[in-house]
DNA sequence: GAAATAGTGTCTCTCAGACAGTATTTC
DNA sequence: GAAATACTGTCTGAGAGACACTATTTC
């Protein structure tokens, strides 16, 4: 392809929201730039897409090398497409951003562009200071997440493979920063076709009675739909 | 920016999936290619991205190209970005597409690489003649276009700026392929809050009653959403 | 036993769906 | 008047929210 006036040359990148829930926190993988631009500051994690890879491919790559997961642990999603003339001061720069949701996991590890990676709540990252328009991006991500969690059943990507329904609870209160009833959370949550299934074994060894194990169900859309408490959805008016 | 073995030098498009409501048919516009690659197949709209273009300004004057509209007629957003390797044959293309939704207009313009330009049925269209993977990107805004009907007004965005009930309806039927009650729909979409506000004149020169004129209102989600009938939504399991 | 957590049952209110009935126009 | 379309009112059933109550564990 010619670089000519109307076939311009982009560079086309990857980045990643990468959220987990830990510690009550929902927090976001970032890493410190060890190159240029923005050499010290915190960004998302993410990389130049190699010339025979597909998107979803790079996006993969950069998660597998950023967190040492391999295998379809967890959800990966694009997110969107961010490409204003200025974003990248090398040059025309072009980043699909994907959008990952993990189970809490060990340290991550330093890639190799990056001094350092650590999660940070979310609500703790100095949106100011991140490298390019990544603060956008994350923004962007995060509210993909909260909405997500309503209508599909996303939480459990939150969740190791098996858990209870007080974890799961937990991942909502978390990403949604709101308190559900335990009992008609549990209620909603068995109730709802395919968005679990009872392992038939239980806890043990915590505080109070044991609670059921459960898998994610098969369903990839929640209806009825889970309600957030008082945001009702789309009171966005007056 | 070099092209190197890790800054692989990308083109970057945007096509525009345009929807509208016409003869009580969901269509799109479609374009005639004039030029190579798939000369003569019918394709989406969409160009090559300028050098100093944002994507949604690239997007809009695609848009205004193919249709002539300028001003802030209907709704346009990015979909979904595709960049597999191979998908053009001219090289590695990523291509940001947009959904457009707008009301029902006069016959489209042909742009400077189609011979022709014309509204297709979206149940009509011959998608495995269409070219480049413009078949997965149709399915997928045609997909987006009916979830989005029922949690967001941009129904409205299908209507002319001042509709009746009748005619909001009819967008709600045409697009999901369904039937529904005139009577609990009038009650609905009066009753959600920013959905629509009365003009305060009638229509006058049809059969019936003459009906109340509605503007879009200023919410841009629904609550409560609007429930599509027979599919319940979410329910894709079992 | 107390404390803690898991899970069930019940009440009420809102709202979607069904559909009778009324209002206002054209023919 | 009949036919057509616009709009209102009423009933019913499903489900969300509030919350009393029971079940099973650790201490």
């Amino acid at each position: 392809m010619d670089p000519q006036a109307d076939y311009p040359p982009f560079a086309v990148t990857v980045d990643l929201v990468v959220l987990t829930v830990r510690a009550d926190q929902l927090s976001v993988l970032l890493v410190r730039r060890a190159i240029p631009p923005h050499r010290g500051a915190w960004a998302l994690p993410g990389g130049f897409v190699h010339a025979d890879e597909k998107l979803a491919d790079a996006a993969a790559r950069e998660l597998a090398e950023e967190t040492g997961l391999t295998g379809p642990v967890g959800h990966l999603e694009q997110l969107a497409t961010y490409g204003d003339p200025g974003r990248d001061p090398r040059g025309r720069v072009v980043t699909v951003a994907h959008l990952a949701l993990l189970p809490d996991l060990p340290t991550p590890v330093a890639g190799t562009d990056a001094d350092s990676a650590e999660w940070q709540p979310v609500d703790r990252v100095r949106t100011d200071r991140l490298a390019f328009d990544h603060a956008r991006i994350l923004a962007d991500g995060v509210e993909r997440a909260r909405a997500k969690l309503e209508y599909t059943p996303l939480a459990t990507a939150f969740c190791p493979p098996e858990f209870t329904v007080a974890q799961l609870r937990t991942v909502y209160e978390t990403v949604w920063g709101t308190r559900l009833d335990p009992r008609n959370f549990h209620r909603k949550v068995t109730g709802t076709p395919g968005f679990v299934t009872a392992v038939g074994r239980a806890t043990e060894g915590d505080r109070g009675r044991p609670a059921q194990l459960f898998r994610r169900g098969l369903a990839t859309l929640l209806y009825p739909p889970m309600l957030r408490p008082t945001t009702p959805h789309g009171r966005d008016l007056r």
